[in-house]
DNA sequence: TGTACATCAGTGAACGCGCGTTCACTGATGTAC
DNA sequence: TGTACATCAGTGAACGCGCGTTCACTGATGTAC
C-alpha cells in the first residue's frame, strides 16, 4: 500500500516497513540487527534513526506487536472459555504461538524487560489481564485463590511454551505437542 | 588449589579455571564471551582453545554444571517430597535458582538446544527425570497421568521462573515471590 | 643420573566480520505570501 | 498561480568496538635410553 506511492527519495511510511521486515526476519530465524532491518527495507543503514530512536526502541516496538498477536490468536478461537477444556485450547494456543513464531517470543520474553517503554509493559500486562480473565471464566468457585489459580495457568502454559521452545521437550510432530500440552493442563486443571 | 603450584607458563588446569572464571562472569551480569572469560583467566585470547573446541563448547560445558547444580539445589532441601506442601518447597527452590543466577538459568534453557553435546543433554534429562520422581512420589495415585501431571508441575515451575526473570512478574522482595509461587502451586496441586 | 627429544599448553599478531551510532550532507515536500 | 524557504526524511562515509578464529611460534614438561 505505501510502496505504490513510494518515491526514489522519501519512501512513505517507513517506520511501518521497518517493523514488517524485522518480523519478517524473527519469522525466517534469521539474526536481527538495526543495520540488517534497514538493508531489508532498502534503506541506507542510518535511516532507521529518524524513526526510532535506538536499537531498544525497535525492539520494544516488536515486543508490543507480538503481544498483541498473541492476544489475538488467543481470542480467534472462542469468546472466553468456559469449561477446563476450552481453557486448555488456550494454553494450547499460547504454545503453539511459541512454536511458529519462536524468534518473536523469544523477543518478547526473554530479554531484560526495560520497564520505560510504556507501550510494551501494557501489551504485557493486557495479556497478562486476559489469562486472568479466562481462567476465572472456568472457575468462578475459585475466590480467593483466583488470582492463584490464574497465575499457575499462565505459569504453566508458559513454561510448556519454553520447555518446548528451548529442545527440552521434542517440539514435533504438533499433534504430539498439542496432546502432551492438553495432557498437562487437564492432569491439574481438568477433574476438579 | 591449582593456583597455588601455577608456573609462569603453563596454567595447571586452565580448562577448570576458565570454568570458574565463565561462571563468575554469568554470576555478576557481565557479558560473555570467549575472549572475555580468558581475560578474566589472566590468559591469552587463544589459550582457551586448547580446552575447547570453540565457544559453544565452552557453553555446553557452562550448561551442564549448571544442570547439576540446579539438581543438588533441589536435592539440598529433603531427599525426596512426600506431600504437595513438600514439593512446593521444590517449586520455590527452583525459582530461586532461576533468580540467584539469572544469566547462567537463561544460558541453560535461552538457547537452541544442541543436540550434539552428551553431557549437557544427558544433565537436562537428569533434571527432567528428578522432577518426574519427585512428583510420582506425592502423587503415587496418578497412574495412567503420572507423566502428565510430571510435566505440568515441571512446566508451571519453569514457566513462574521464567516470568519472573523476564520481569513479567515482579522478582522481589524474596518472601513475596516465594508467597507466589508457593499460592499457585498449591492452588493446583493442593486439595485433590 | 643425565641427556635428547617428542609432546603438550601456552603466546601474540593478524584476519575479517558486523554491529550501533555520529555526523555533515542533500533531495523532496509542503506551506506562506 | 508562482516562487522562496523552512522542514522533513533520507544518504553515505566514518568512528570505534569486541568478537571468534587461524596461524606459526615458543616455553615447559615428562619420558626413553
Amino acid at each position: 500500500m505505501s510502496t505504490s506511492r513510494r518515491s526514489s527519495y522519501h519512501h512513505g511510511d517507513l517506520r511501518a516497513a521497518l517493523i514488517t521486515s524485522a518480523m519478517q526476519m524473527l519469522e525466517e530465524g534469521e539474526a536481527f540487527s538495526l543495520r540488517a532491518v534497514a538493508r531489508r527495507a532498502g534503506v541506507s543503514a542510518t535511516a532507521p534513526y529518524r524513526h526510532f530512536a535506538d536499537r531498544d526502541a525497535l525492539e520494544s516496538a516488536l515486543a508490543a506487536e507480538g503481544f498483541a498477536d498473541l492476544k489475538a490468536d488467543l481470542l480467534a478461537r472462542r469468546d472466553l472459555p468456559s469449561t477446563p477444556e476450552d481453557l486448555a485450547d488456550l494454553g494450547v494456543a499460547y504454545v503453539d504461538f511459541a512454536l511458529r513464531r519462536p524468534a518473536l517470543f523469544r523477543l518478547m520474553f526473554g530479554n531484560e524487560c526495560d520497564d520505560a517503554d510504556d507501550q510494551r509493559v501494557r501489551a504485557a500486562a493486557d495479556l497478562r489481564d486476559l489469562v486472568a480473565l479466562a481462567v476465572s471464566r472456568v472457575f468462578p468457585a475459585a475466590g480467593a485463590d483466583g488470582p492463584s489459580l490464574a497465575l499457575a495457568g499462565w505459569g504453566l502454559v508458559h513454561g510448556l511454551a519454553c520447555l518446548h521452545l528451548d529442545g527440552k521437550l521434542p517440539a514435533s510432530p504438533p499433534a504430539e505437542v498439542e496432546a502432551r500440552v492438553r495432557g498437562a493442563f487437564l492432569a491439574i486443571l481438568g477433574p476438579r
